[in-house]
DNA sequence: TAGTTTACATACGTTTGTGAATGTATAGTG
DNA sequence: CACTATACATTCACAAACGTATGTAAACTA
């Protein structure tokens, strides 16, 4: 048809993306066609191509219109005062209340539920989507060398040693979280991701030498 | 061709199987056809046709040949004394060793660690799938049962009483072994699996009030 | 040893997806 | 107000992949 203007492009590229999230997570990446997504988003594959390379890159967009925002929020160790280091415990409190609130997104947000699901549970992660799972691997990397530090901090801090690296300690944090967050998809109704994300948690720092401190475990949580 | 002897007809089907699992590796469950397993398996898609009803078929199979020997191998919770219950702190004893054993098995064992990360990377679980998905929630829940039942009889044993319930507890011990498996499947260079298992293990259970016994981790190991 | 079943191979028809090529109308731009 | 680039829609050619149907020879059975 007829040209529009940018916000229509815009708004149409968005609901291209909304119907592969939702398509994807229905049928798997691989069983929906392009045809699926256009016929969805009320387009042809004529506004697929015009605005993604291929389906790979559609892929990449829809992932990454959810996982930016959310590293983002997950980024701020850094404030105004970069002289000196933050308090001390604390750094396991920001920590806990971080990944709170990224569970609570998980449960609470259905787009990024949905993507999540999708990146877990419903593509194949083969040469073609190469750029998605390097990317994968680069944000966990960067989960992990933020555990590692923050629970160094904590140790050296309350001077007690660590019963192993700071760095093995945070691989297994990660893991731990990782774990939780798939298992809980694959099966919502068998565990409350919030309760015992908490309780897990708190294990695995007590297991460390961490203290738990039983009630300051609100998020921040601006939603 | 002419038909061949059962003990041939045997050969063929694991034949095809192995060419399966080498296949779904290398490029996704969905991108490699029928044909291609075939080719591989120096057979025709008549011979797949006739030994599985469809990929699905073919899938669950590949799965099930690694999967059951290996669920076996972590059930023999009970042994020829049906009395009365094992020891005590060793009923974590003996999870803790099974789960070692498991994670050599993936870490050395070529076929387990490829069915695995098909399982886990290279396969897009969606309606078509669904059997293979309700046995594996159905494989994870047998797990969690059985952490849940050996952490409460370690606890009831040692009479500490757990911060939490033992379920909870269970869910997120396997949420951490299943996590770092993930992990490690993903990228097999970023740490040691055995290790950073046991350490985490270690970690997660002496957080559940349950103390660390420093050297009897060795596995048993038949191998 | 004739007939039956098994264990495949081969051939066929249909469906489906893809990428590219081409068409087209309008929103910007000078 | 012409013109150009944009934002798509439509069409086409091609290549798989799937399931089925059919062929076939040897192993088994009576």
């Amino acid at each position: 048809m007829a040209r529009r203007t940018k916000e229509d492009a815009l708004a149409t590229r968005h609901k291209l993306l909304d119907a592969a999230e939702y398509l994807f997570q229905e049928q798997g990446v691989s069983r929906t066609s392009l045809q699926d997504i256009a016929r969805r988003a009320g387009a042809t594959r004529g506004a697929i191509y015009w605005h993604f390379k291929d389906k790979a890159d559609l892929f990449n967009a829809m992932m990454e219109r959810v996982t930016l925002p959310m590293e983002e929020s997950f980024n701020p160790v850094e404030d105004d005062s970069h002289v000196a280091q933050q308090s001390d415990v604390n750094a396991l409190h920001r920590v806990k209340s971080a990944t709170v609130s990224a569970l609570m997104q998980i449960v609470n947000d259905t787009q990024t539920r949905r993507v999540f699901e999708v990146a877990t549970q419903k593509v194949e992660y083969v040469e073609e989507l190469r750029a998605v799972r390097l990317r994968h691997l680069a944000v966990r990397n960067g989960f992990v060398s933020r555990f590692a530090q923050s629970i160094q901090q904590a140790a050296t801090q309350t001077q007690k040693d660590l019963p192993m690296s700071a760095s093995v300690a945070a691989q297994g944090f990660h893991a731990l979280i990782d774990g939780l967050i798939q298992n809980w998809l694959l099966d919502p109704q068998a565990f409350d991701l919030l309760d015992v994300g908490q309780c897990a948690m708190n294990v695995y720092l007590g297991g460390l030498g961490f203290a738990v401190s039983p009630d300051l475990d609100k998020p921040l949580d601006g939603s």
